[in-house]
DNA sequence: TGTACATCAGTGAACGCGCGTTCACTGATGTAC
DNA sequence: TGTACATCAGTGAACGCGCGTTCACTGATGTAC
């Protein structure tokens, strides 16, 4: 809501800190993709628009579109990928692959708009969206698939290949769960954590009950510095 | 298309050619939305020029955008509803819910478009997202939760709750299994028999294998009549 | 039987919109002489 | 110390595009008299 028709004529950034305007527009696209319900709707006029400057000042800093929601994107996944790696803190390994699951689905539900552009293929025109999903899938599919392995087979008894598809399910698992229930917010859906209490009991073949005294006692708290970025 | 044969006098009507482009709209639109990998941004003059017709006449036979697309799905999604139905001919109760669940996978992978858009909340502007998701929700789920409690709890043990939370589960499942191969394509996904054995031996708790042996034998072949409707 | 007319099925041009992008420009501010 | 000039940070107007939608029209064809 900052600019708006007449109102302040936005005071230029002082000589040499032509980078400031730069990151503004990161920050706000940053927002604007992050909330939006349909990201891939997103466009330049509207982050010019949120950012209080004209369109064509964002080609100062940004050759496309594409290249800002390119910066956008990294900063997000980074954010994700450091809170997960981040579960790794906790000391057995089925706390470990708790809390990773639970800090994916936090973060999924906190920025759907991120999250559908990360991992649904919801991509602004001129974005490639090859760059997002090899970013993306790879790398948090191997540390889960990790996490899943240490955490039911910890004498590695299995395969890589059979370690290899319980990762996969698992991690599909949630992804449907995260984009079903941001699409159908009217199905009947049990609280958050005693839906993953039944996913990760079916994955790790344990009682549900164990995976929710877990729940219970690693709290991790919401995970949203959503705009910071300071 | 049919209309009485030579009965009263009456309305002026029919010169043959009514009805028929209107069915050719559908047709056409059915055809794009279903296969677009973008299918929210179909647009009303992309379905004109398919149907080699001028934008203006599609306002002879629906008032707007969203009223030609709500047929559209409408149709489709009595497609799939009637093959998950058909499913119900196998005798046994786990291998009605097999032949559901891969009735649903295969029509998903075969219809990447409309899926996206029955279940994906990826609609074209104008149609109202709601009655979207309203049809293709609660029925289908309804009838995989019972396919799933009747395989899983014969005697009516648990309780509704209970089913109802794992039907959720294994639809969420199916539908993350089902977007995750569409959007990560490059994945090392598992041929489609294994991975639809994992998952059900998963939410069913019986052993892969069996699942597998039914599998191989009900082939129920591919599920597209795609744009049909002759 | 001929002919005026109503209806049908669809067209073509135009509207205003938001979009990405280009381009010549405008002021303010630092720097060289 | 003054002043000409280069640079910086960003603007405003315009371009052509595809879009949904409106509107007056155009032929063909059936029907009434």
């Amino acid at each position: 809501m900052s600019q708006s028709s007449g109102a302040a004529p936005r005071v230029r950034n002082a000589r040499g800190q032509g980078t400031q305007l730069r990151e503004e527009l990161v920050r706000s696209a940053a927002h604007l993709l992050g909330t939006l319900d349909q990201p891939e709707a997103l466009s330049l006029r509207q982050v010019a628009r949120a950012a209080g400057v004209a369109p064509a000042s964002i080609y100062d800093h940004f050759p496309d579109l594409g290249a800002l929601f390119e910066n956008v994107l990294e900063l997000r996944y980074a954010e994700l990928a450091d809170l997960m790696r981040a579960a790794d803190l906790a000391t057995r390994p089925l706390e470990r692959l708790v809390a990773r699951c639970r800090v994916y689905i936090e973060w999924a539900d906190a920025h759907p708009g991120d999250y559908r552009t990360l991992f649904g293929g919801r991509v602004p025109a001129g974005v490639p969206a090859s760059v997002v999903a090899h970013r993306s899938g790879t790398e948090l599919l191997r540390g889960l698939t990790a996490a899943l392995a240490a955490a039911t087979d910890p004498d590695n008894a299995l395969s890589d290949a059979v370690h290899s598809r319980a990762g996969l399910l698992l991690w599909t698992a949630m992804h449907g769960l995260v984009n079903a229930r941001a699409e159908h917010p009217n199905l009947p859906w049990p609280p958050d954590d005693l839906t993953m209490a039944d996913l990760l009991a079916l994955h790790t073949h344990l009682p549900a009950g164990q995976i929710s005294a877990l729940l219970a006692t690693s709290p991790v708290e919401a995970a949203s510095p959503s705009d910071g970025m300071r």
